[in-house]
DNA sequence: ATGGCTTGAGTGTCAAGA
C-alpha cells in the first residue's frame, strides 16, 4: 500500500499538479492539507475522473483537508472529538483496513503567540484522541503537515531556528508523545540524504539554496511500520511553475 | 531592513503561512 501526504497551499491553484502527480505516482491514498476550499467548491468531478474517491473537510480561505483514495473509505471523522475547533484541520477514515488520519497541525506563528498555545492544546487533544484510535485500529497511519521539525537534522540552520516555532522543545515534546504511543516516523526507517526537507520558504530562493525544514510526516503504527518498505520525499513538484511551498511525502508498506 | 513570496478576499491592501 502506498500512502502520500501533500500540503498543496490551495487546491484550486494546485489541482492540475495534483492530478498530474496522482497519474505519475498512483498512490492508494493521498492526504491533502490547506485545500482552502469550501466543500461546495471541492473539485470532486476532476478527482473522480482521475480514478480517486474523495473525502473533504474544508472552509473558505484557510485550512481544509482531504483524503483521496482508490478504494472506498469508511467511518469518516471530521474533527478531534471533545475538542471544540472551528478550523478544519482533521479528516480520518478507514481504507482497505488501514486507519488513515490526515492532519493539518496549527502553525503557531511564534512561541510568544496565542496561536502557539492553541497549537500545543491542539496537539494534546490529538494525542488523547489517538490513544483511542490506536486501540480501535491497530493498523493506523497519521499523515500530514505537522508544522514540527522533529530534530536538528531536519532543519537547514539549527542554530538560527533554535527555540523558534516549528523547532521549540514543547512542540518536539508533543511530537515525541505521539512517537511514544508506538507511532514511527516512516522517513527515518531508512537511510536518507542529509538536508532532506519538505518545506522551503517562497522567498529568498530558499528551495534552490536548500534552506528548508522537514515538517510533513507519515507516522505508522507498529503493525504497519514492520512491513514498511519505503519512506521518501518527492521534491520534483517543488521545482515546477507555481509550486506549493511543501513537497509530497510517500510511504509504502506490504498489506 | 521584522522585509523577502504566495494565496484569498475583493478592487485597496491586508491576514496568514512557516
Amino acid at each position: 500500500m502506498k500512502l502520500a501526504t501533500w500540503n498543496v497551499n490551495s487546491l484550486k491553484v494546485r489541482l492540475p499538479q495534483v492530478l498530474d502527480w496522482l497519474g505519475q505516482h498512483q498512490p492508494d491514498v493521498l492526504c491533502l492539507q490547506e485545500t482552502k476550499l469550501e466543500d461546495a467548491n471541492f473539485p470532486a468531478d476532476a478527482i473522480s475522473a482521475a480514478g480517486y474517491r474523495a473525502l473533504f473537510n474544508g472552509q473558505k480561505t484557510y485550512n481544509g483537508v482531504a483524503v483521496l483514495s482508490r478504494a472506498a473509505a469508511s467511518d469518516a471523522v471530521c474533527a478531534i472529538p471533545a475538542f471544540d475547533d472551528p478550523q478544519k484541520r482533521v479528516l480520518a477514515a478507514t481504507v482497505s483496513g488501514v486507519r488513515i488520519i490526515c492532519v493539518y497541525v496549527p502553525n503557531g506563528e511564534s512561541v510568544e503567540s496565542d496561536k502557539y498555545q492553541y497549537k500545543l492544546r491542539w496537539l494534546a487533544a490529538l494525542h488523547t484522541w489517538l490513544q483511542d484510535e490506536l486501540r480501535r485500529y491497530p493498523r493506523l497511519a497519521l499523515l500530514g503537515d505537522f508544522n514540527i521539525a522533529p530534530e536538528d537534522r531536519d532543519v537547514h540552520d539549527p542554530a538560527a531556528w533554535a527555540g523558534k516555532v516549528l523547532c521549540s522543545q514543547p512542540e518536539r515534546d508533543a511530537l515525541n508523545a505521539l512517537f511514544n504511543l508506538g507511532l514511527q516516523d516512516s522517513f527515518r526507517l531508512f537511510e536518507q540524504p542529509e538536508k532532506s526537507f519538505t518545506w522551503w520558504d517562497y522567498r529568498m530562493n530558499a528551495f534552490r539554496r536548500k534552506m528548508g525544514l522537514r515538517i510533513d510526516h507519515i507516522l505508522l503504527s507498529a503493525g504497519l511500520a514492520e512491513s514498511c518498505s519505503s519512506g521518501k520525499i518527492d521534491t520534483e513538484p517543488r521545482k515546477s511553475e507555481r509550486p506549493s511551498d511543501h513537497a509530497p511525502v510517500i510511504a509504502e508498506f506490504a498489506v
